[in-house]
DNA sequence: ACTGTTAGGATACGACTGTATCCATTCGAA
DNA sequence: TTCGAATGGATACAGTCGTATCCTAACAGT
């Protein structure tokens, strides 16, 4: 089994039980020894496919950032042709909220890394700096919406959209600390929502 | 220097060396002999007056909660009397919203302590309990502004509260992390509460 | 077939962790 | 004045941490 190993298969694999940790018993759990405990390997096998710890937890930061963005872009695009404006905003934002174990896993895990992140510049340099792209989206989206006159024309697209992500991420804070149930949660969206698109119904009438 | 010593006073002073260290460099950055360092005393010191780690964590958790606490109630008591409802919420928001360096680092310290909490259950038995009080605060309050007609009657006053509680808190999370500034973090909340109040000024008007 | 690189097992190092113990003060009460 | 509790300095212990080193296999290219 020796020669020929595939690098970033390995490096995934060791990421993945990094993450398996952090996620359930929190970043200050995460050791060299207990990734290879996790990963059913030696400590010499996670020494030898990453240089440092750091280059580890960058690594899980980076992983974690990748599977939020799948994630997003996979409701959004599978919303975007069918949906009315308001369910692509349902979708995004539903795709933020933990909506499942895997989900709710790696949102622990992300909580753990951006709450580090304040701490450590190492990993600020990684994690703290990628998360405009989304707001953009979303923005360029509601001034459509706006212009189409799905959206009352006084309120300010921008502002409306960094509400909305903020509101998710304090939502999801309160989920994982179990003080909101997932579908409380995303009462709280839809309240908002509505009064953001009006009471419409989530999908696009059928044109006649 | 020795017999009779203050022990309130001196687990106040462990308690906040605790918290500096823990808002600047992180909770895994509290060690017992850090905190002995910082307060400028022995590490028997810091035994003496705290059997366990665990029971200095707690104490900082707690102590952390008691000034979040004092923050909005001195805020809230001193706005009560001669503001508007808005006026209100505007004292109570901003009281939750880091606003000075202290409450900054505060607030990092709670981030810290919340995330740690996520995964640890003995942390999470101290600090993961307590904040409805506000909410309900603030519900009765919303629910006597609609019924006075400060406040739309189709508005739900409870998930009202939820959400400005939650967007405080996604709110936060971005100003500690450097991707928004308090002046635009407070200004998303004032759009929020225009909306909700109408775009009223602040005090009351005198009467007539 | 030989050789050098790749892949990992085994082990060790120094630093740091929470906790425990031993001991010397110093003061209040008797 | 004596004694015992309160206070805290000094040190030790057993783990765990990230990292480094040593050494042995196994394969690819010659």
């Amino acid at each position: 089994m020796p020669r020929q190993v595939d690098h970033d298969e390995r490096r995934r694999q060791l990421t993945e039980a990094l993450l398996r940790i952090a996620s359930t018993r929190g970043l200050q759990a995460v050791s060299m020894r207990e990734i290879a405990a996790e990963a059913g390997v030696s400590l010499r096998v996670v020494q030898y496919y990453f240089t440092n710890k750091l280059a580890l937890l960058e690594s899980g930061f980076t992983e974690l950032g990748a599977r939020m963005d799948r994630r997003v872009k996979q409701r959004a695009g599978a919303a975007a042709g069918e949906l009315t404006p308001r369910g692509v905003f349902a979708a995004v934002l539903g795709a933020i909220l933990p909506f499942d174990e895997q989900s709710k896993l790696d949102s622990m895990a992300w909580t753990a890394y951006y709450t580090a992140a304040l701490t450590d510049p190492a990993l600020a340099a990684v994690g703290l700096t990628l998360p405009n792209a989304l707001e953009d989206f979303l923005t360029v989206r509601l001034t459509a919406a706006q212009q189409a006159g799905d959206v009352a024309s006084d309120r300010d697209p921008r502002t409306e959209v960094a509400t909305l992500l903020a509101l998710a991420n304090g939502l999801t804070a309160s989920v994982l600390g179990r003080q909101r149930s997932h579908e409380a949660a995303v009462a709280i969206i839809d309240y908002h929502l509505d009064r953001l698109f009006g009471p419409a119904a989530t999908r696009r009438p059928p044109p006649d």
